[in-house]
DNA sequence: CTGAAAGCGCTAACAT
DNA sequence: ATGTTAGCGCTTTCAG
């Protein structure tokens, strides 16, 4: 079971040196099986064994088709190797490609696809291309199963197309009928923020929510029952935010101008929280001397070392590898399952103890 | 010419509804050709004049097969009809994942492509994913064209690279031989912003440059050169700096503590610029009352509202559809050209007169 | 306007 | 250990 992709990770690092007797580059032909075998005297059958790394070859075969292949150039088709293998062992992955949480969810799942044997096809989301654009190009690829990070489709839509492919939904909650979900707990997510905040002694706290986006109302709900569970319901106060910079810097300044603002603010996701801390920065005001600000998702912009920000982790890597195993369980007919994982503060530097 | 990709948008808009005759689903197998003509009591190859929306169907035959298609959730597969036409009419891209003005790169390239009428294959790459193995990847889809966004390849890697697939390197120069370059001109980029601060009244301007990163030295050059234009050399800095945030705060920390700071800093770009923006943020300084800043690329991360970040803008969209082109001119079998787009200052809120 | 048949590049039985 | 053969799902002549 392991072979073939050894064998991909061979072909991975052989560096692509072209030899004298490449052949005629430049037209559009690649040189296909068929020439290799030719030039090595030998079947396509033969070539095709020794390329997937499988037994069945002398060794003084084995290096000398790959000698000839490598010098020729020659690269399986993937497609043809596909068509032809009954099951793909693809797995389609949509992401936005601005929300840098998504990056580091697909580079994980690209590393989690690839240890199962796997290869991860990636289609973008943005303002231009809509979620069902990427996800249709995904289908077209036969992918075993689509994966989509953050996804923003209707329950019907999703359940529509968990009936076409397999489909786990990574990053969100969602009511929608036969497709898997994996995602981190939400509520506890921000109860863990709220806690560790309430412990240092901040009673105003603040949430910027991410207004209609999915996880946003969890979230909020989260916040609220918190909250009351210190018996701080009075001082709860929900702002309407968003998923960008812009959303948190707006939620901020709007605090601001509050005649007592919050101590604490949590943001609904990192890039919010940016937005929040760039604001505050600009006003002057200390963080976590005057502030306390805590994020979400442990992305990339966290993690910056001027920057530190205290955030409640979903552990991408986890995220993503249980979203694989999801993924090819769904694949292999199990039936889908929500799967909740429990996130965890990561404490940086930008909270601290309340001002007295 | 145009009709396949009007068939194309036809699918995309088509809403995924499932009919009650949708058949088995949640095994791994997926409607084939096969299935939707013999549903039809047709042959496939109506069926596939009627998908590729190709004359040669009389109008209620085509308006049959679509409805039965629809019903059964059939999707052509991507990988045999690619294997069966000569020209696989896929272009590949390689981007990296954390790289705001890759994702703008790479929006652009989707649209572009699909204009005309190829379809655009991804393939990131990340700190655990390197440009190799993606670019591997990408051959084995066998793209007809490879395009690389802003590249780390070695001259030779690139040039064994062209041999094997045509190439087009993005935003980056290269010496490498074969492989085509669209970049934008760094130089004159870079003694736009100088040009713009020096109107402005600056006389110590700082950049902090992106070290060994693609692109680097060209725009180091050309903000020496243009300092020097305007008897500046003396008071041009040059700090080591790189295309992240951390790079960008800590050049700005390094010139905060200088004997007499400069009064304007050009960041390598965006990312970089943020750090400054934010270090100068932290330590009370009004931008641009106290110190101007200028970025590179006009990414998302210049055009947040709060930020409204001054920035030499290499236009996305152009440099999309020139990459595109010069792709497309690759495979057609043009000879590789380097080509080099005029860059734009973008005026926003980063920049104002030098402080008396 | 419609159908039959060949084959894209590869893999997987099955021979030898 | 190596070769032969038959398709994977589709497009594309070529006939009817």
């Amino acid at each position: 079971m392991g072979e073939p992709e050894e064998a991909r990770a061979e072909a991975e690092q052989r560096s692509p040196r072209t030899s004298a007797t490449g052949g005629k580059r430049g037209n559009g032909t690649r040189p296909t099986m068929a020439d290799v075998a030719r030039a090595a005297g030998t079947s396509t059958a033969l070539v095709s064994i020794v390329m997937r790394g499988v037994p069945g070859a002398s060794e003084a075969t084995r290096q000398r088709i790959m000698r000839i292949a490598d010098e020729l150039g020659y690269v399986p088709d993937q497609r043809a190797r596909k068509l032809r293998q009954s099951s793909s062992r693809v797995l389609g992955v949509s992401f936005e490609l601005q929300q840098p949480f998504h990056g580091d969810l697909v580079e994980h799942v690209y590393s989690a696809a690839a240890q199962r044997g796997y290869e991860a096809v990636i289609s973008a989301v943005a303002p231009s291309r809509s979620e069902m654009t990427s996800v249709n190009a995904l289908l077209r690829e036969r992918c075993e199963a689509a994966i989509l990070l953050g996804s923003g489709l209707e329950p019907e839509e999703l359940t529509s197309l968990a009936r076409r492919v397999p489909t786990v939904v990574v990053a969100r909650h969602t009511d929608a009928s036969g497709v898997a979900v994996v995602r981190g707990d939400d509520t506890a997510g921000i109860a863990l923020a709220v806690d560790h905040l309430v412990a240092l002694g901040h009673r105003r706290i603040a949430h910027i929510d991410g207004a209609g986006a999915p996880g946003s109302s969890d979230r909020r709900l989260g916040f609220l029952e918190a909250m009351g569970r210190h018996g701080l319901q009075d001082s709860a106060d929900v702002i309407a935010g968003g998923l960008t910079e812009t959303a948190g810097a707006e939620g901020m300044r709007y605090l601001l101008d509050r005649p007592s603002p919050p101590t604490a603010v949590i943001a609904f996701n990192d890039r919010c929280a940016t937005g929040v801390l760039d604001v505050l920065a600009r006003h002057g005001r200390d963080v976590p001397g005057d502030i306390s600000v805590v994020g979400y998702d442990d992305s990339r912009l966290a993690k910056i070392p001027h920057v530190q920000m205290t955030t409640v982790s979903q552990n991408p890597e986890q995220l993503a590898k249980t979203a694989v195993a999801a993924a090819l369980d769904l694949a292999a007919g199990r039936s889908p399952q929500e799967i909740v994982l429990t996130p965890r503060l990561v404490e940086r530097a930008t909270t601290g103890p309340a001002p007295s």
